[in-house]
DNA sequence: CTCCATCGCAGCGTATACATAAGTGGGGAG
DNA sequence: CTCCCCACTTATGTATACGCTGCGATGGAG
């Protein structure tokens, strides 16, 4: 694989999980260093942070890991509303029904992977990414399903940050299963309003474990 | 300036005005050559257009200018639709009414601007200009503003394809004097619906002028 | 003691050198 | 004559060298 490639895969992956956390300056040589390449893939790596909205710049000549506030993350999801339930609009008239009746019934069994531990919750979180890349595919316009994979991406770091509890999961699934059902009856208006209700409430419990776990807005884990 | 931004800037405004046409490759040693400057700021270049998606990855080595297929332009349609929507929305919840009742009083003139000749035109392309940077201002999004700026992109290539007629103009004038009366009003419902009514418009009159001029998909202008 | 200026240095932007791989053209064999 | 293989060319990927700019530190002057 190209070093520009392993570069920007490392940097993202670390950024997501936290391990460069908000704030933190991503300097190019420093990076070449640890990266163990030289600064030309790395920058080619930085660019592309830059472009995917992870890395911002604070000045001309210092790139920071972007933000990640209550407002940064209202903004998100106000963007993958107007995105999903485009997408879940389109996905509902262009869908082919026998990939997301398979859909169904993976999630029907959602309950019962949020009892069965790790393992199950692993399986819980295919399942999801299995319905995003399904949508994707029936919504069958590139440029919008790229601009919600960029905001995909975002909500990555969301999801690490706010811990979601079994309940919400549980909850979270059969708000899925409503969208799949819509999108298999070819229902786009309730596709779309599905959706809406599923970031909606997926909004309020990101804020409120957030708001729960770092009162001060200080506090790192 | 950088001679990156440089690069950056020329060759964009080249894709846009179609001097290099949906198809053309985008070579670093050519494209230096011919910018008088060297591959690396060239290699930067290429990255943010292919990120902008105004250039795509033919294979591996080769990378072209991104076509602009009838298909391709009712995809960024559906997408800027849907971000549209969603930023008049926000826009009229957030407004500031002073700013948008000067606007409201510049795109009353437009239908006198059409008949002045040329410089009539690009006075009512800057009134247009000024509501797309006030509705970006008013939805005080910065995720959904940096989409709606990359899709607006592409719009500009449409835009030079399907050159409107004055009466297309003129009727595009009254949707948008619509929508900026609904963000005054703060109707976040109005202003979205008469978004998408005036990018239906939009993109129908595209659609039937491309059609028009290109009966055969081939003929170049 | 404080403030300003100047020097130094660290990091970035650009150019270029080098390595590698893919595409091409020519030549040979069937 | 056609097809396949090999070598060469060329473009990309990476590393490195060089110049410049901006920031900080230090020293001198008020």
């Amino acid at each position: 694989m190209r070093a520009s490639e392993r570069a920007y895969r490392e940097l993202r992956e670390e950024i997501l999980d936290g391990v460069l956390a908000p704030g933190a300056a991503l300097a190019e040589v420093e990076q070449a260093n640890r990266l163990g390449v030289s600064r030309t893939p790395v920058r080619e790596a930085l660019a592309r942070l830059e472009a995917d909205g992870l890395a911002t710049a604070a000045s001309a000549r210092v790139l920071q890991v972007s933000e990640l506030s209550p407002a940064s993350i209202t903004a998100l999801y106000e963007l993958r509303e107007a995105l999903e339930e485009q997408a879940a609009r389109l996905a509902a008239t262009r869908r082919d029904p026998a990939r997301f009746t398979e859909l169904h019934d993976r999630l029907a069994e959602a309950p019962a992977l949020l009892d069965a531990g790790e393992a199950g919750l692993r399986t819980y979180y295919d399942v999801v990414d299995a319905l995003d890349e399904e949508i994707d595919a029936a919504t069958a316009n590139p440029m919008l399903v790229a601009a919600l994979r960029s905001a995909r991406l975002h909500s990555a770091r969301v999801r690490r940050l706010a811990r979601h509890n079994p309940e919400r999961l549980r909850a979270a699934a059969s708000e899925h299963l409503l969208i799949v059902e819509a999108i298999i009856a070819g229902d786009a208006s309730l596709a779309a309003h599905a959706s809406h209700v599923h970031l909606h409430m997926s909004l309020r419990h990101a804020l409120a474990s957030i708001e729960s776990r770092q009162p001060d807005g200080h506090r790192v884990a």
